[in-house]
DNA sequence: TTGTAGGCGTCGCGCCGACAA
DNA sequence: TTGTCGGCGCGACGCCTACAA
């Protein structure tokens, strides 16, 4: 036959409209579409102001992934160059001017939610705006987290599920869970036989996918056939990662990818035409999953200061890019075949013009990559405060969140700190991943051996009931509790159980993060200026340390010394920091005694990066202390009715709490487990973005929860173990 | 079953095994590879010196198609950032300081072929060092061409034909020309019904791709089957393509692609997986054609050294990266969706930074890619220099040389000079697209409006028998030459039959090309050290004009200044140049009188960009002019053996190679035609790379010869009749 | 000699229910 | 409820000859 081959379409928005005809059994299935805004990606076409606002924040955070949260705009936020540099392909030379700080505080101009074009991975771009003396004098202070600037999104509807290898692989359909075709999908006409329709959904670009959706089988069961198969080939799909149906509060469907966290987050291979010598055939979805281990989420050990090279996605860029030009004296020539290949977040480049603009106090953008395998290098301020609040000494024991392999849960792994260390000496003042940690499951999390304070929650490291951890495919180890007090107390070598030293709120990091002195720099003289008005005159300049973590001389109490001391790499002068106000620090104590005051309770301090940092600030006595170079008035009167008692390690608050918890626990009748709350807080955590429905009697092991997107139900369920994840949302 | 599903191979080099035991009806077909130098594309995977040498330069030259041609290391070229920047998707601002020039001479250091990983199209890193004063000054002048360091490589047996739509369409097969298969590919062994053999061949890559090869079919026919349609699939390879087999000296079969220059060159729409929301579906093979005209070829009128926005591939960029950031005051975070997916060859940047290591006299690369449908920004000097030699003027007619639609042939297209003006004010002193042109056949060649002097060859104006241009599909219109006389006259307004104006060989431009004079930039206080060596006292700085185009005060006779006269925007300043000494150029005189000086035969200037331009110099008498700030003497003594003859303009020389030609040329024994040297011309011409079998009978239409790759009987055959293309090759 | 059209065999995609976890 | 498997129908890829330019 002349003319085109038959079958071929013009791209005019929806795919696949093959073998349509064949598609309804009686009644030709309706077409549905939901009736909100149709963002059409046709804009942003030019050169200049690129500020497209991309793609719906639901559906980015639904791709983000559960563990992802953005500062919203107005947010007051610690910009760590350290971190953004490792989402970097090579490592960055920062320059010495830079100063030892490594922190700058910021505030949120803007946020744009973004799509890759290529992989559909989501990022953002976060432009910044360095805090300068007056503003970060001013009252507006910590507690400016951006305020009612970005409400609450009206609930929408969302649904993520893991791809079985059938979904992925099996001839081309899509078992939809029966949940997410009953709320996310359009309603069916279950009258005709058998119940088919059409469903249209948006993807991050705003392009239609048309999938046939069908309810048939013995028994019935919610399908998705044609359209699948070119999803999957499409998008690249493999088998363990995840899609995401999210319904809109205008009633759009929208359909999102979120990869997998294995491999290297599905972009090296994704990109199959990607000039690499090896495979010129489409590479087979089976052939694409990497070695690289689950540890790759928090990016794990920079010696100093790079990329890992112990399977992070940093260290690549050679092989693949055989004719890649590079430059060699002459990077302009480089830029023909830049075609980004290796699948380098950012540049080297892009992020020493960042933490350049930065350190000058000018405004700054840096694009953030959720699923890069990286930690969040913009922590809010009060997040990283709190962390700092406190000190952290070899041996505590912590327990970090990490997302499931498939990306459909969250669990906990504990630890123990091994070292308190600054990762990086040319930033030898900043904390970023300052704690060396061992892990009690150490061949899961290899790599990651350095972590951030604000990452990691404490936990008590006195004998208690603790439930076996479960992980998704691999049966973790179960750690007994006296094997691990065992376990802390041989590596530390020194015993858990004695109380140990009391540690003051102050520590050189609280002003360390004070952005003048980062934006001062080298030149000293102007500390006077900078640092007269919040600090009390024993900080003043003339005692500021400029070595290394260093407390200003006469503040280490002689008990003090002992935190660390006989720890693996343990510094005393890293663990150890004066005591400002012994007796008004009653929450320092509490959390450094852990669970000692009420055994009862799993105590930790609420450090989570997007906690709001008002955990321990609750104080049965006002003191003033003093981080972000401003003077802190803490006051338990003060409190905030919305937040009150979240995640307060006071005994009587705590309890409230944790009955209030169990009050509302009532949907999930047939849940027994009234162990602790460790369990109960772990056991909420862990259905984070995976499916299931909440009105089923299976407890709560599957409860649906996205943290951005459903908000009350979270709030309710979370706050009382923890406080971690959701805690804080709704100071956002 | 379990596992991995059927029919999936892990990329092990060689592709598609499918059906193989399909393939053989009897005995099995052998398979065939050359015995050459094996070369893995698994080099250059760091980051370092990614110094590359690429391909074979004899595939790499059949794959850019017949008219491109790249000075060898060592040759002395002129570099034009002007030309650079049309390779460049946005126009780059050049500075003022880099002077009004335009024009850098340079040494080629080293040139890489190297093809595109994504889309297989050729390009070239030339590595040049801008010459100081003493090399330039050095006896070592423009006759250093490079030498011998790019030895003529082994003759090579190379096929290149245009795929019909059944070849890339239908059925998946390729129907091979018998020439090709019994000349280029392995040998066939017939003795077995049917012959049928496995071809391997490898591509610019260096990944082998493997063809099963039959001969079939009543009649008998040369058929690719099996593997063909995968290749065509993976290549994206559309009707009007070409695909070139080329046999290397060590019997290795390779095969290329050289795409259309139809669309974008085959880019933008080879790139399947570029974000614009259009089309999500594969594209159609037959849906990328694109709308541009065939005169995309050479760029066309650039207002201000701009980009053409009419049609050439330089002007994209908007559509189809929705998602780019762009960095709006930060340029360095723009990188992470730099995913270059609008066809931009080079970078705006690279430009600037080339031309401003150039103009600093440091050595630099560029990147240049040979189908961006640009004219090369490399020129050899020495044809700048011939083309330069004399005076151009509106009114003057030429012929140029395109590369027809599906780049088989070449045609010869005439023209006449409309103006003389520079193409950018900003180098108002750059040769660059100098000739503002119009076309006997404006339809085919719109937005072709600007040419370089070395790009068109000169001829007569003189009433001649021409014959009819042929072209591939659109019937060319037949100029008459009686219609094209009046066409000249009536445009000019000046009657071409009138002997014109004698115009001396010395211009502005001859010292503007002086290296010298554009590394000074601005600082004129230099010239004195650097000129005053070589040029003549009149040539001082005192006199040198910064004007526009403004000769030396005084070197105008009057006659001169009627060459222009009445012109379209012809400005007498610049089409009329004084005379240094007329009685000494007579080539020039002959040159301008054209065939009136002996009307048999066509004359014509030397100037195509890579002709050896030892055209015109040859002169009766001897005298010294100054070109590139140094003297040289010619004489008409001093001839180079090697080049005798070539391409003179003098009637006995030239009648002398007519007759040498007619009695090489009996190998085409039934070729009639013995009219004029300009038919003879331009059918060799137009057999360029296409496809043909020497020994056929059907005379010289089609006949093969690919420049570069069979120099032997192209030299013999096209240095009588106009030494274009051809004619130097030697010298390189 | 080779471009095009049509025949037709075969392969595999993808829709399906069965079965089991 | 849903993951996986085998069945199988249909569409299309692609190999082939016939015919014509």
């Amino acid at each position: 036959m002349p003319g085109p081959s038959p079958g071929i379409m013009s791209g005019t928005g929806i795919k696949m409209e093959k073998s349509e005809e064949s598609m309804g059994g009686g009644g030709g299935g309706k077409v549905w579409v939901g009736g909100g805004r149709d963002r059409d990606s046709s804009s942003d076409g030019g050169v200049g102001s690129g500020e497209n606002s991309g793609l719906d924040p639901q559906l980015w955070h639904a791709c983000a992934g559960g563990m992802v949260q953005l500062p919203p705009v107005g947010a007051k936020v610690i910009y760590f160059p350290q971190g953004h540099a490792e989402q970097a392909a090579t490592p960055p030379e920062f320059p010495r001017m830079m100063g030892p700080q490594g922190t700058i505080a910021c505030k949120v101009v803007s946020v744009s939610f973004l799509a890759d074009t290529e992989t559909d991975e989501v990022y953002a771009r976060i432009r910044l705006q360095p805090l300068e003396r007056a503003s970060a004098l001013a009252n507006s202070d910590l507690d400016a987290d951006g305020g009612p600037s970005s409400p609450p999104p009206e609930k929408p509807v969302s649904f993520a599920k893991t791809l079985t290898q059938s979904d992925a692989n099996n001839g081309g359909g899509f078992s939809v869970p029966r949940y997410c075709a009953e709320t996310i999908f359009p309603p069916l006409d279950y009258s005709i036989d058998p119940p088919v329709q059409t469903v249209l959904a948006k993807d991050v670009h705003g392009e239609r996918w048309k999938f046939r959706h069908i309810y048939r089988g013995t028994p019935r069961r919610h399908l998705l056939t044609t359209g699948w198969s070119t999803f999957v080939n499409q998008k690249k799909l493999v088998a363990g990662d995840a899609i995401v149906f999210l319904r809109t509060a205008s009633g759009e469907l929208c359909v999102g990818v979120r990869r997998s966290m294995r491999g290297t987050g599905g972009s090296d291979s994704s990109n199959w035409s990607g000039g690499s010598s090896t495979s010129h055939h489409r590479p087979n979805r089976w052939e694409v999953k990497g070695t690289e281990s689950f540890s790759d989420f928090l990016g794990g050990d920079n010696g100093a200061g790079m990329i890992s090279s112990s399977g992070s996605s940093g260290s690549r860029g050679g092989p693949g890019s055989s004719n890649t030009i590079l430059g060699i004296g002459i990077p302009g020539t480089s830029t023909t075949s830049s075609f980004a290949r290796n699948r380098a977040r950012v540049t080297a480049q892009s992020v020493l013009e960042a933490a350049s603009l930065a350190v000058q106090g000018q405004p700054f953008e840096v694009v953030y990559y959720p699923r890069a395998s990286t930690a969040e290098f913009c922590v809010k301020a009060q997040a990283v405060k709190a962390a700092l609040d406190h000190s952290w000494y070899p041996g505590m024991r912590f327990k970090m969140a990490f997302e499931t392999e498939d990306s459909s849960r969250i669990s906990w792994f504990m630890g123990s700190i091994s070292a308190v260390q600054p990762a990086d000496p040319i930033w030898h003042k900043s904390p970023w991943r300052v704690l060396q940690v061992t892990w009690d499951e150490p061949d899961l999390l290899q790599g990651v051996s350095r972590v951030s304070p604000w990452q990691v929650e404490l936990v008590s490291t006195l004998p208690m009931q603790l439930p076996p951890f479960t992980l998704p495919k691999k049966k973790m180890r179960t750690t007994q509790p006296s094997e691990m007090n065992l376990h802390g107390q041989g590596l530390m070598g020194m015993p858990l159980t004695t109380p140990p030293n009391v540690y003051g709120q102050m520590n050189p990091w609280a002003h360390g993060l004070n952005v003048e002195e980062v934006s001062a720099g080298m030149q000293g003289a102007r500390h006077d200026r900078l640092l007269g008005l919040a600090l009390p005159e024993k900080f003043r300049p003339g005692k500021l340390q400029s070595g290394f973590f260093t407390a200003p001389e006469g503040y280490y109490p002689d008990h003090a010394r002992r935190g660390g001391g006989g720890g693996v790499g343990g510094d005393p002068h890293l663990s150890a920091f004066p005591l400002q106000d012994r007796a008004s620090n009653f929450s320092s104590l509490i959390s450094s005694l852990g669970g000692a005051v009420n055994p009862r309770s799993v105590e930790h301090v609420s450090t989570n990066p997007w906690s709001g940092g008002t955990a321990n600030n609750k104080q049965n006595s006002s003191t003033t202390f003093v981080l972000f170079g401003q003077a802190i008035n803490t006051d338990s009167n003060k409190s905030q009715p919305q937040h009150s008692g979240r995640s307060s390690s006071e005994g009587p608050s705590l309890q409230h709490l944790t009955e209030e918890s169990s009050t509302k626990r009532k949907e999930s009748p047939s849940d027994s487990c009234q162990s602790n709350n460790f369990e109960r807080n772990q056991k909420y955590i862990s259905g984070i973005s995976s499916y299931g429905r909440p009105s089923e009697g299976k407890g709560a092991e599957f409860q649906k929860w996205v943290p951005w997107l459903d908000m009350e139900r979270s709030g309710e369920k979370l706050s009382a173990s923890s406080g971690i994840l959701p805690s804080q949302r709704g100071a956002w």
